[in-house]
DNA sequence: TCTTGACTTAAAGTATACTCCAACTGTTAA
DNA sequence: TTAACAGTTGGAGTATACTTTAAGTCAAGA
């Protein structure tokens, strides 16, 4: 049981994204004290921590909500949440791929600054 | 020598990004026909191919574009410039970090959905 | 009781990275 | 020579994901 101020502190993330969230549905709805003040649970922090992760991952704030949806609709939509996350699997297995790529092509740039580029510099310097 | 819509095609990028691009110095100028239009040579269309290859791993624009920049101050900006490549491999290195754990978790998840959630489920049906 | 501070909402605003539009120009085939 | 078409420009519009604002509520200490 903690306010958003604590949550918010927990886990980096602001209030006001805290807030944003919850209204789009990207995590169910948090418990609130009788005066209409948000009480986050256990519950609510797993599906915060979740979020946290996939978000930092670039999965797509969509899917997400869809399966948030799915989720709170009950056990029997247990296939279509699956199906949810194995294709988001996918398209993060792809993008991971991708910046595979472009690091070793940076590797190779930087190596290329090392071994070639700023020693001629400095040669082209020394003549001087 | 190619025109926009041959290098539009080559690397699946629209006209109008290709545009975009060399308008906010992603990639530097262009050469251009006497009557005005991009005639694209070999080295324009490498820097195209670079930044495809960077953009598609999120590598900032900003910094990118302050390479090309640097890029075209001459040699003596190659210690500048091969700290911008530094940089951006630190980050990308701690975003498919974080990737890795994200697409970790998912792993788990849908383990989880195949030999607990999904089993459990059928077992509730055949019941009926 | 007053006021301070944390909380609430809906709605407008912002940043990034394109994407589209309107108006125009140059080249080519009928 | 005129229509079709590919290209040009500056500027406006769009999508995503927040972020800020305005206006208000509620609980607790001075």
């Amino acid at each position: 049981m903690a306010t958003i101020s604590e949550v918010s502190k927990k886990y980096n993330i602001s209030q006001d994204t805290l807030r944003y969230y919850e209204k789009i549905g990207l995590i169910p709805p948090v418990p609130r004290t009788k005066s209409g003040i948000r009480d986050y649970d256990e519950t609510s922090c797993g599906w915060i921590e979740l979020m946290k992760c996939m978000r930092s991952a670039g999965v797509q704030i969509e899917a997400l909500i869809e399966y948030v949806k799915l989720f709170q609709e009950g056990e029997h939509t247990a296939l279509a949440r699956k199906e949810i996350l194995v294709e988001q699997r996918n398209i993060l297995t792809d993008k991971i791929k991708k910046m595979q790529e472009s690091l070793d092509r940076l590797n190779y740039k930087i190596n290329r600054y090392d071994t070639v580029i700023i020693p001629k510099l400095n040669t082209i310097k020394s003549r001087n």
